[in-house]
DNA sequence: GTTTTGTGCAACCATTTGGTTGTACTTTAG
DNA sequence: CTAAAGTACAACCAAATGGTTGCACAAAAC
């Protein structure tokens, strides 16, 4: 996960991770498309490929860059996940709110017990 | 979206976000669940607000760590994007797959327009 | 054959990151 | 009042990051 996250948290790489998607492409197509050295968008394709957000296959001389659907996925559901915590917790906290109102203390979760 | 990803490219912050939202600490009490010094976990605690991921509210002399569902789900929305970009693409494919071969309609894509 | 193209990798550099310790400030407790 | 708790922040360090140039090598083109 935190190679996912890692490699996510750059713009050019978010950007080969939605043309890659779109067409797969050789490393070279890709460099192509960013004003930076060649060698610098391969090292991007390396944490990419490291992450498990791309795979390369080789075709001739030129190495083809395709997407990996299943890495995205499997962040995107964790972050899912995350949502899934707070609406637990706001659905815990509303059923506090539902309880009597007369009595005190319960407008938050003050209470003291450990996740 | 940098700071989002970069700050969820690290367990103990994924840890951290989900422990507020289980629960709303303060950053000692934070602090106290890591076996690191208090000082790395406040600036773990700024690096996830920094990305908007939580807030601090002050209560007195503590500061009370909670999480920001909506940026959470900005994330996981882009991915969800990426996911529909692949889907797009698989279905020009099956698209172009029934079509006559004959017929060059997919012209490729030259240079590009950043996301 | 020779040359060009596509790729990988090493060396280098500046900046950022993730951790430390130490100090200072503010609020609560005694 | 003084002491302690909670926090912020600076200085420092090792390692990682994001970029560069240069070189080596295999596959394709000539």
């Amino acid at each position: 996960m935190d190679r996912i996250f890692q490699a996510l948290a750059d713009a050019t790489r978010r950007d080969i991770v939605v043309r890659v998607a779109q067409r797969e492409q050789s490393v070279t197509a890709l460099a192509a498309s960013y004003a930076m050295s060649f060698a610098a968008v391969q090292k991007h394709v390396a944490v990419l490929e490291r992450a498990s957000l791309v795979v390369k296959e080789r075709r001739g001389r030129e190495q083809i860059v395709h997407g990996n659907l299943e890495t995205v996925r499997r962040a995107a559901r964790l972050l899912e996940h995350y949502e899934e915590v707070w609406r637990f917790r706001a659905q815990s906290i509303s059923d506090i709110l539902r309880e009597d109102p007369n009595e005190p203390g319960n407008e938050q979760d003050r209470e003291g017990e450990k996740s």
